[in-house]
DNA sequence: GAGTGGTCTAGACCACGTT
DNA sequence: ACGTGGTCTAGACCACTCT
């Protein structure tokens, strides 16, 4: 076979990262492209078409194509399971569950899910660990007028997380990383000091427009995530 | 026109939200799937082949096409220079160098960029402001053996990060989340108390396989980056 | 109006991995 | 060996948007 889209794609970005073709170049049309690579049009629009996507290039209809100003730049971070997230690592996983309540949304937690008034949340605390020591703290709220058979699930065996990816395994999601500072009850099921910064993820999910639950996981100090992009 | 891509990933994805088509579950093959839509091969593998890309479903040859059992979740987000994340705010950016000298890196540095032991740096300290309020403080090292025009530069009128992407707009970067504490330095800066909680990012830079830079960014107390997925 | 990318078609051959 | 996805082709028509 003669050239593929993966050699143009390849070719296209040796171009601009060498600097031969500055941000705010004009890329030559499909046509002309194909021709110069000798490949069909269509090979060129997926060359294109993903490089686009990557966000290395920018294109207009009549316009034309031409090499982004400033990168489009994206980092894609994987939202693993804890417990998959432990076990690449080599480590062991365990699990405990600290506490387990049916009680009414609180008004923070309604505000945050848009939860009507007398909405009636599974409230579950959670710890996870990783060789034995403290790696994760999960403060768990799932809406039981959405998901009703959580009360009757077992979490002291299966994180809720699990549990729920198992059961609406599609959903929609709100993350939002910060950071907090340990406070008494934190620093003792993350054994660390009182005041030691924790990074933290927040996670709302929704399922066809129902809010189904949130979780706040806070990180034992030192806790980084990391990419590449 | 007949059915198109988009048409089609809707029509697999509501199979697939609604729990009509369960994890696990195999989709029929292309060319089935093409006759039941009443359109080209070609069509049903590009809707297939972005829902691959997407996460929702994977793919083997022979083996077919199944509904991924986890969901891939991953999440992107969006590296935004300084300016632009604070201008897309509707806040005003305001810019300022706290200090700029050229000096050996540190063994730190040394060891995260893999540098040898009498490179140069520009050790630049600089921070960021929303609306007038401290919004981001930013530790920068660049190394001058990759980039000597770094000395030259005007870096009290442009931040590091515009002139860089500027400069060299396509790298590879290595980012990473975590938390940090205010120590004396930080807090005055950032007008937060010692000891405050910060949302820090890490970022390493390179250049066809060389280290220009390093930048630890601390935002002010609160700071959260958020996206949906 | 005209040029560009966006998409579809019908057919073909190939690469891979399961059996 | 064979069934599946992966890709390319040559052609066509359409949709957008710049001038």
């Amino acid at each position: 076979m003669g050239v593929t889209f993966k050699d143009i794609k390849a070719d296209i970005m040796t171009k601009i990262t060498s600097g031969d073709w500055l941000p705010d170049t004009i890329i030559p049309n499909e046509i002309d492209l194909a021709e110069t690579y000798g490949c069909a049009r269509a090979t060129v629009n997926r060359a294109m078409r993903e490089l686009a996507d990557d966000g290395v290039i920018e294109r207009r209809r009549k316009a034309g194509t031409r090499v982004r100003k400033k990168p489009l730049r994206q980092a894609r971070f994987s939202i693993p399971i804890v417990r998959d997230e432990i076990e690449a690592q080599q480590a062991e996983y365990r699990y405990a569950l600290v506490s387990s309540e049916v009680i009414k949304a609180p008004t923070w937690l309604r505000a945050r899910l848009k939860l009507t008034e007398d909405a009636k949340t599974l409230h579950l605390v959670c710890m996870h660990y990783a060789n034995g020591a403290p790696f994760q703290f999960e403060d768990r709220w799932i809406n039981l007028s959405v998901l009703p058979q959580a009360k009757d699930a077992d979490f002291t065996v299966q994180g809720p997380h699990e549990w729920l990816v198992a059961t609406v395994p599609y959903s929609d999601v709100e993350i939002s990383f910060s950071a907090a500072i340990a406070d008494q009850d934190l620093s003792e099921h993350l054994s660390c000091a009182i005041g030691d910064p924790l990074f933290t993820v927040e996670r709302s999910t929704w399922w066809q427009e129902r809010a189904i639950t949130f979780a706040r996981l806070s990180f034992c100090p030192g806790h980084r995530m990391t990419t590449r992009y």
